[in-house]
This record gives structure tokens, sequence and C-alpha cells, in this order.
DNA sequence: GTGAAAGCGCTAACAC
DNA sequence: GTGTTAGCGCTTTCAC
């Protein structure tokens, strides 16, 4: 680990016996080289190990070909599909990455913003999601930036570039499902209402259930924390008002995992007594127990479709909204008609009056 | 979203009616400053929304004060918290962070080191698990870099400087937790033998029979690929072979899962009959059907850690090897004794004699 | 085809 | 306390 210095261009235009000119046009691909001169260039690149500096080329050019992504949750599964998509768009469109994270979503995030600027990213992409009013402040400080910017997980204003899942129509997904398969009495267990996401999952539901003539009662709904844990409570509560409950729509998975522990505590029968939906589509959701019926939603696409638009803007497009359509995925927690999947049981045809 | 030019420090000079020089001293808390002065260009670097270009900087100090991170595997759980807890500690220490990721851990980061070089990194985390033999040529590479790096997941070589979790001793906790629970004749379902923390767990496993005057024999050994069907399957492998096994050790809590379920399958009580622990303690092995004892580590402590060791070699100091000490959770899915948790039954005290 | 000069935004080293 | 000079590694512009 020697504290060898940086090669720099000078050193290979010395070493070739040409000017640094000459070395930039073979690096950049410039046509108007000597193709001798050329492969004597690049042999002694190759030699010496030489690298181009994107710190020097940035201060020139005013480009830097990084952008910069500000985050959180990564320890949630869908953050993480959402990263990897961004990184993996980024790379094949040739820029590089900058990460910041919060370590909750309400956090100041002005100086992660501050920092990617010092650091000329091109663009920024925001994947905090929209809870409380933490997108205010947000808005004005990354406007102030002089960079475009990209939103994800948010709701819609004036003039805000935003890619985000349609959350709503996965609400009414599960709904409408629950419903076909003879739910009539169906309870919510929602996210946190402060999240923007899960308001959204919430009016699908109602939105699905209003559709079908059911009242979206309020104490159809309880409000979870996106744990197991809320996920049993909220069960619990709801069997509590409603112990003819006959489907759940549980705001995420794991939610739903407890969900199902509840139930199997209570010694519900799933799906016969009680169909359980969950939304997110989480690796393991195939392995609950019962497989767990859910919405998917493709969030690699997502963050593969935010480097897209951001580098529209870059680029000098016009703003757009982009939303990505989820879909159902059929398991035996729901699947009454059977047929679905593997332990889908015919029984229990439901059919009661609606609650 | 004006391409409204970047405000420079000359700009500031100006307007304040000084030499660049003595608003370099403002921003950089020089000392030498009449403090009149500092309060006059202070205000007009708020007014203007000055900030210092880390580019420029880097350039000229040789230092950009970034680090690079090339990980894999951000849809599992493990890397995304190591990355976590990286970004955190980089924070923390005033760096920021350059991300890449590989698509498979055998992919060739050749490419990304290199990108990593031109935007001077001052050091780089190589968070890729070791596995086939994808550790030769980044040992190379990296060596090549000219700025120190950390390896994460990695045997030991020479002079190579390492932050990982002891997954050997992991795999002895929860070997010799089974056969203090009473089983004898424990099956192992392992993670891909071309991993590097595989073949260490498997170790642990090993030791842990043979410690106990069991014999590690290669019957009772399922390779898996870590996801929850390989567990399933696995299982299924070692009844075959063992219909009286009273114990696994899944190498990560997926293919616990997995295990969970064929159990299920076949009838089998948890833990009665078979006593089963995971390792890694994702955040739903509380809530599997039964709650999964598990080896927990933690990787966002690792993530820090690597940080530390890393910005320890940035500044001069001499490398070393560090260790981190993984700890067992003891849940329903082996606690035979009762006691350890919720729904630990006490029944069944086995004693058979060793396969 | 190739080279020389200027300068991106900043800090280090020195002068005053 | 403050200003001047030089230069980090590169690209741009224009000259030859």
């Amino acid at each position: 680990m020697a504290p060898r210095r940086r090669v720099t261009m000078k050193q290979v235009a010395e070493e070739a016996g040409v000017s640094v000119q000459t070395v930039s046009r073979v690096i950049n691909q410039h046509p108007d080289v000597a193709s001798e001169t050329r492969q004597r260039i690049l042999d002694i690149v190759e030699r010496l190990g030489y690298q181009p500096s994107n710190v020097a080329r940035s201060l020139i050019q005013g480009r830097s070909y990084t952008l910069g992504i500000v985050g959180y949750g990564l320890q949630y599964y869908g953050p993480s599909r959402v990263l990897s998509g961004i990184e993996r768009q980024s790379t094949e469109l040739g820029y590089s990455l900058l990460l910041s994270l919060l370590r909750n979503p309400e956090e100041d995030g002005v100086q992660m913003l501050r920092d990617m600027m010092r650091h000329h990213v091109d663009g920024v992409i925001w994947a905090v999601t929209e809870v409380g009013n933490n997108r205010d402040w947000t808005e004005d400080e990354v406007h102030r930036l002089g960079v475009p910017a990209i939103f994800l997980h948010t709701d819609q204003r004036p003039h805000l570039p935003i890619v985000d899942i349609d959350n709503c129509a996965g609400g009414r997904m599960a709904t409408a499902h629950l419903i076909e398969q003879g739910s009539r009495s169906i309870g919510l267990v929602t996210g946190p209402r402060s999240w923007w996401a899960a308001r959204q999952r919430e009016l699908g539901w109602r939105d699905g259930m209003e559709k079908a003539g059911l009242s979206p009662r309020p104490d159809l709904v309880a409000e979870g924390d996106w744990s197991p844990a809320s996920g049993e409570r909220g069960l619990a509560e709801l069997l509590e008002r409603h112990p003819d409950l006959e489907g759940v729509f549980a705001c995420n998975d794991q939610m739903a995992l407890g969900v199902l522990k509840m139930a199997q505590k209570r010694g519900l029968r799933i799906p016969e007594d009680l169909a359980v939906v969950g939304f997110d589509n989480i690796p393991e959701a195939a392995y609950f127990w019962p497989p767990l019926t859910t919405v998917h939603q493709d969030l690699d696409a997502l963050g593969r479709r935010a480097v897209q638009e951001l580098v529209r803007l870059i680029e000098g497009e016009q703003e757009r909204v982009v939303w990505l359509q989820p879909s159902l995925i059929v398991r035996s927690s729901s699947a009454r008609q059977g047929g679905a999947t593997q332990n889908a049981s015919a029984s229990h045809q439901a059919g009661r009056d609606a609650t």
C-alpha cells in the first residue's frame, strides 16, 4: 500500500513524448489522432495504470456523472430493492452513486442535500417516504439546489417529478379479491397513517368496499406500525369489534404475518374462516403458513425508472409523473375456491350479509 | 430549476470586498480573521447560498473524504444492514459514500474499483462475500489501487485487513445448544459450499459435534442455496437418510423457514420431535411458526467497525483483523426445557443414542 | 494531426 | 489580519 501518487495525464504525455492534449484526445476517443500515436499512448496508459480523474473532469465540465441518492429504511425489504434498481440503472447509464441515508423519515435531510451539492451531483433522487410533513422543507431545499430531483413515495404536487407505485390501485386489488372470495366483512390493518403509502392503500380498500356496496366503516380499521407485532394486535382489535370478520387486508406482509399468527392462536382456519391478503410480496411470503396472498410491486423497476426519469431531467426534458402498476399474487391465505395454488382448500363458500 | 451556475468562492469574495483567501479562511474555520470580516462573509455565504466545492478541494488536497463501497446482495437482509452501519459511521466520521453493487458475487468488479479510483476515493470497503475464487483477482486489483481497503466476509490471508463475524463460533453455538436440548442426531442444512461463510458455519457444526463426542458424518449434511425452498428439500433429504433425526441447524433463517415448513408437512412436532436452529436472526424469525431459535449477528456493528478500521488505515495505522462475536437467541423452535420463551413446551426429553 | 495557453474552484505557502 | 502566487488534473479554445 505504498502512498504512490496518482498517475496523471501529464506523466503519460511525457512518457509518450506528446502533449497532454493528445493524451486527452485518446482517452476521450476523439478521432483526430494518428492511430500509431494512439496505440503508443494506450500502451503507456495500460502500463502505468493510468485512470482519468473524474474529479478534475467534473470541475471543468460542470458535470460529475454522479447521482445523489437520499434514502431511508434499508433495513426494510422495499427500500433495499429500490436502491438495487437505482444502482443498476445508474451504472448502465454511466452514472456513479453518492448515497446518504436518513435514520428516520422525519429527520432533517438538509445537510445531506448540501453535502451532495458539494460533490457536484448532477441530480438527486429523494427516496424517502413521505411521512408527517417532511416533504415541505424537502421540496423547498431541493428546489434551491439548482439540480433536478426525482421524488419517490410521495403525493402529487404541481411541478413535482414523481415516480411511484400506485398504492391505491394495489389496495383496490386486494379488497376486490377478498370480496370475490366471498368475504363481505373485511377488516383493514393499515400502516401508520402518517405515511403517505399507508393512506393510499387504505384509500384503495375504501374504494374497493364502496364499489361492492360495502361500507368501509372506521371500526373495520386497525392502525399498525408495519411490524408483525402490530399485525397481531390489529387482528385482535378487529375481532373484538367484529367476531364475524371474514377477511383482512394487511397493508404489508409483515403485519399480515402477525395477522396469520393471531388467527392461529384464536383457532381460526385460514382461509376458510378468515381470508388474508398482504402487500409487498416479500420473498418469505410464499413460505408463510399458509402461503400469503399479497400485492406485488416491482420495486426494482421503480428504482430503474427513477434513474431514467432523472437523467431525462438532467438532459433538459420536461418533468412528469409516472405511476407503476402493482399486481395481485394469489396464494392459499385467501384462495377459497382452490385451484389458485397448492394448499388452497375449497370449503365454506361465504355468503352472509355484509357487516 | 434554473440552470443557475454554481456560486463560487470568488463571487463571495467580490461581494465582500476581500480576497478569495480570506473567504477560504472563514469557510475552513481558520482563526486569523477579524471577527467583523468573518461575520460579513458568513452573511454573504448565507445569502448567496454558497456551498464549498468538495470537488475542487479533493483535487488540491489529494483527499476526497469519500469512501468507496462495493457491495452485493442488497436484496438480502444481511448486506442491507451492513450497508446501513457503514453509511451511518461514515457520516459520523465526515465521509461520503460512493456505492457500487455487483449483480452476483462472482461478477468482475474491476471496472467498479477503477471507477472509484477515478472519483479519488480515500479508501474502499469490499463488502462482497467470498465465493468461488472471486477473491483472487480482487485482492490483486485492490492492492494496485493505491488506497487502503477493508474486506468483509472473507478468509484470512497475510496482510489482508478484515472485519467479519465469527461464523464458525456461531455454528458451534447453534450445535452446542441443540445438543444441550437433548438432540444427538443433528443434521446440517448448509449454504452453498462455494460461500466462505457457509463453510465456516459448517465448520462450527463439525466442531460442536466432535466436542460432544458425536460424529459429523457427511450424510448428516444437505447443501442448500440459502432459499426457503432449499431448506424444505434439505430436510426431506436428511429425513430420508435419518428418519430419527432430532435436530437441524440451518445455516440461515430462510432455509430454517423451509425446514419448519417441511417438518409441518411431515407431521413432525417442533421442537418435541425436531429441534431447529437458524442463523441471522432476521426480524421475521420471531414470528415464524414456531418462533425460531437462531444465531444473532450484529451486522450494523460490522458495518460501523469496517468504516472505523478503514479510516484507521487511511490515517496510516497498521492493518489488522477484527472478528465480531455472534450470540444465540433461544426461541421455541428448539427450547425443549420450556422457560426460554413463550411457546416452549416441555416434553420428550430426548435421550436416544447418537446416530 | 498536434500543441500552447487559459482556467474550472479551491487551498498551500508565503509575503506584507 | 489579509492578499498574492502557484498549481491540483483536466478540457476548452485556438493556433499551427
